[in-house]
DNA sequence: AATCCGGGGTC
DNA sequence: GACCCAGGATT
């Protein structure tokens, strides 16, 4: 028999209080958003992926519409995957929908289309980690487990004064042992929301309104002063750049060439305008190029607005270029010849859309 | 443990 | 620009 390592911290603060202060001012004050509605929990877990590093003002629009053209764990198990995936356009980490209906797949056919109460069933779903599994447990089944995010390190730090590094992976489990010994077994879900919603509104990364929290008398960091040095957090990656030719051909019948990119890595799955990097081929070589892969002629360039596209790890900047052609044709299944209105059906990165806009005009 | 994976907002 | 956000998978 393993012996069971219990690793408790010391907390010195009045749990009761606490959980009673927190959970009040929860039942007072969060904000009344969709996912809210009631603790289906389909609707919880869509919601808490769609949740993960963004915002709740950006989700609500995407949950509504989601929950609407995808309003059970069936109808998104068999819906058509790209319509799925245009759903997400603009979200960002589009592997988040790929694993979603990957596990909700998993979910019918293994479990009867019912989402597993035990958390190990549940948290081997694709796309469902520690926090996620908390999360939908918690709130959805009223299970006390812990759900730890970006907010919840942050607020705990300051509360109990936790300095580890929270940017280290293994940080993630001491916040996990603190809100076992915090939560309420009474209202585990008021409990977690509290935590994530005191992190969203009150106990903010630059500027906590200290003033006007509900748990100001338990959080030993403002005792000392220190709230603003916590939480503790290394990192910075510094950031990669890359430059590309966007190639917009567009034949003599006002149809444009788009491709998919491939199903694994950045933006996978998702259709572009083709691009070329720089580094592939220089600006006098372009139209030997274009001739040789897609076998057209070109037969007049027009330089569009350049855009510059960020994202966490890589910066963009794409030279558009407007080319006429007698013919093109699509030479695989990934490559298709669209007209402007067929184009918006299909989900395109951000980066991609801004193109789109320009040759709308 | 470090890197990849989007996009939008703030300061 | 740097940092943040209801993180997870991959290597």
């Amino acid at each position: 028999m393993k012996k069971k390592q219990s690793n408790e911290i010391l907390i010195t603060i009045n749990i009761p209080q606490f959980r009673d202060d927190l959970i009040n001012w929860f039942e007072e004050e969060q904000r009344d958003l969709p996912w809210r509605k009631n603790q289906d929990p389909y609707r919880v877990w869509v919601s808490e992926i769609m949740l993960q590093q963004t915002k709740v003002e950006t989700v609500i629009p995407y949950f509504q519409r989601f929950i609407s053209n995808f309003p059970t764990i069936e109808a998104l198990a068999s819906a058509d995957e790209q319509e799925v995936l245009k759903s997400w356009e603009g979200l960002g980490y589009y592997s988040r929908i790929r694993n979603l209906q990957s596990a909700v797949k998993e979910v019918v056919e293994k479990y009867d289309a019912k989402i597993p109460e035990d958390p190990d069933k549940f948290g081997n779903l694709k796309g469902v980690g520690p926090y996620t599994t908390g999360a939908v447990l918690s709130i959805a089944y009223d299970m006390p487990e812990p759900a730890v995010d970006g907010n919840v390190m942050r607020v705990l730090s300051r509360i109990l004064v936790i300095q580890e590094d929270i940017a280290k992976a293994k940080t993630r489990k001491i916040f996990e042992q603190a809100v076992r010994q915090l939560i309420s077994h009474n209202n585990p879900s008021a409990f977690n929301q509290g935590l994530m919603e005191l992190g969203a509104l009150i106990c903010t990364p630059r500027n906590p309104s200290c003033l006007l929290c509900p748990v100001q008398e338990h959080c030993i960091a403002y005792k000392k002063g220190i709230e603003k040095t916590l939480p503790v957090k290394t990192k910075k990656t510094k950031q990669k750049q890359k430059t590309y030719f966007v190639l917009v051909l567009e034949d003599n019948k006002a149809n444009y060439l788009l491709e998919q990119r491939p199903a694994e890595g950045l933006l996978a799955q998702m259709w572009q305008f083709p691009m070329v990097e720089t580094k592939e081929v220089s600006e006098n070589l372009l139209i030997p190029f274009i001739k040789e892969r897609y076998h057209t002629d070109c037969q007049t360039i027009e330089y569009l607005q350049p855009i510059k596209h960020v994202f966490s790890h890589i910066t963009w900047e794409l030279n558009v270029l407007k080319i006429k052609c007698d013919k093109v044709k699509a030479l695989n299944h990934h490559q298709r010849m669209l007209s402007i209105e067929e184009i918006g059906d299909y989900p395109l990165p951000v980066s991609h859309q801004k193109v789109y806009k320009q040759i709308l005009h």
